[in-house]
DNA sequence: TTACATAGTGTTATATTATAACATTTAAAT
DNA sequence: ATTTAAATGTTATAATATAACACTATGTAA
């Protein structure tokens, strides 16, 4: 298991706290008074949080969310629900789709290793609206 | 049918023309004889093309390719596969997974009205180096 | 323990990606 | 011809991300 360094610590923390996706610049914001004073250092932590699958990056929303399954940390495939309104993510688990999309193989003859999805539309509180 | 303004043209070809997706500041590059001078100018192409489905933007990448199928401009549903060694990138058109992801419901009840998907490997020619 | 390797930190500067605001022009619709 | 919507040109700036270098902590193995 990983133990995690006081930066990688301190990062995580903040985005697992939050109910939203989080930006780089806005963790930062956050962890000043903790003594994090530059981007370099809230990237360098992200990159290892998402590597060891901790955090996933929104790719389309240059955000970042804690892991909400158990199974993300071996199989680097991930996917995701967001609300166009509200901009909510959820990271949905469900195995029928990961098994689908694992076993997903391309009449190109790629074997992929790795995969992202990211569903939008709106969510429940937002389409009565 | 829609038919492009001139900035859009000159966008929409040069990415056409290229075998890998196109960075924004690259295209700008790119274009900058054609008297295309300011980010802003592409910036605004690229989301027409983008709105229109005439091209796709690689979330993971930051880049853009032109579409590569007939369908996107109404589906707003798209998968590619990109090698993590040289960088490929090629659409994926494939009647099973758009069929399984279009009708996917997510267990919370949201409604999708768009997806994205991106799968990462090695191509052929990498896997075998 | 000491040496070595690996990972993490702190800091400054800079690169890359993207948008705000405003004035003007072109094209399409009535 | 008048009005509306879409596109353009321009300057400035915001937001996101990495390069380079010096240093420190931690783990492993002789
Ligand atoms: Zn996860
Ligand atoms: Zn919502
Ligand atoms: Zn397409
Ligand atoms: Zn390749």
């Amino acid at each position: 298991m990983h133990t995690l360094s006081k930066n990688q610590q301190i990062i995580f923390d903040i985005i697992d706290k939050s109910r939203e996706p989080m930006k780089a610049y806005s963790i930062l914001f956050n962890v000043q008074k903790k003594g994090i004073k530059a981007p370099l250092q809230v990237y360098r932590a992200l990159d290892k949080l998402v590597e060891i699958g901790k955090i996933h990056k929104i790719e389309s929303r240059n955000a970042f969310i804690a892991c909400q399954n158990s199974s993300c940390q071996v199989s680097k495939a991930t996917a995701f629900s967001i609300c166009e309104s509200c901009e909510k993510v959820t990271e949905i688990n469900n195995s029928s789709l990961s098994k689908y999309l694992s076993n997903f193989k391309d009449k190109a003859g790629m074997k992929y290793s790795k995969y992202n999805l990211e569903f939008f539309g709106l969510c429940k509180k937002c389409i009565t609206k």
